[in-house]
DNA sequence: TGACGACTTGTACAAATGTACGATATAATG
DNA sequence: CATTATATCGTACATTTGTACAAGTCGTCA
């Protein structure tokens, strides 16, 4: 079982961590690289968040010379959870199927995609 | 057009909001009555989050005698757009497959469910 | 091996957030 | 009309969040 009582993510520690999933291991260089344009953040910034994130047990770094080598130390899927939940709690009041229809409703989703999705449940 | 530059909501402005939208009228009371039994905020608290969520536009309020009655000030479906595509961008980097399929995979939602959206996107 | 640069660390700080006490105002009741 | 029960309001305050400067450190290149 996954260790389950990590402090809460704010919403930019959450966007960092995304990128550091994505990118595998990464150094506050690469992460403030692989940042949306349109969401800049300074170096020091990120840096700062990736020293948070640290603490509260979401990464770890290696040393590579000079540069510190962060990696996730929780897995995806399972912030991922916590995180929908309490999204769908907060907005929905844990109820997914307006989610659903939002996404759908609003070409977000494509048709191919549920098709995808129902053969998932279907096979479960 | 609806008013678009609204200040951000913090998670547990959010989580009031919701309710007032159940609710359509609300005193303090009603709003902590509505309050999920997992999550109680004290009666004082909820009254400053409603304060704040009407100094930010989200909620109006008359006055019925001593009490005063909020009422939503903006769409529901212009805030759940916003919240999810912040979502979406946040955890996802804005690709809202995988939310659909996390939400898939856990038995959120059934393939009825999918169904419905299925016809509902197929219809558009 | 000494200077240069890339990186990190320590620290700071204003704003936002979550939470709530104490004082005040008011509808209702006897 | 005085009392009481109930609400609100102003205010407060510890944390968390977002953001970043300045100073220190450690490879590296000439």
């Amino acid at each position: 079982m996954t260790q389950n009582k990590l402090p809460a993510l704010s919403p930019s520690e959450t966007e960092i961590l995304r990128l550091v999933w994505q990118l595998d291991k990464a150094t506050v260089q690469d992460v403030c690289d692989k940042l949306p344009a349109k969401r800049k953040i300074a170096y020091a910034t990120v840096q700062t968040l990736l020293r948070r994130l640290e603490k509260k047990g979401y990464v770890k770094h290696n040393i590579n010379g000079k540069a510190h080598v962060f990696f996730p130390a929780v897995k995806r899927e399972h912030v991922i959870k916590r995180s929908v939940g309490d999204f769908l709690d907060r907005l929905f009041g844990g109820d997914p199927v307006p989610l659903m229809q939002y996404l759908a409703e609003h070409d977000k989703i494509s048709a191919e995609d549920i098709e995808k999705l129902k053969r998932l449940t279907g096979e479960k």
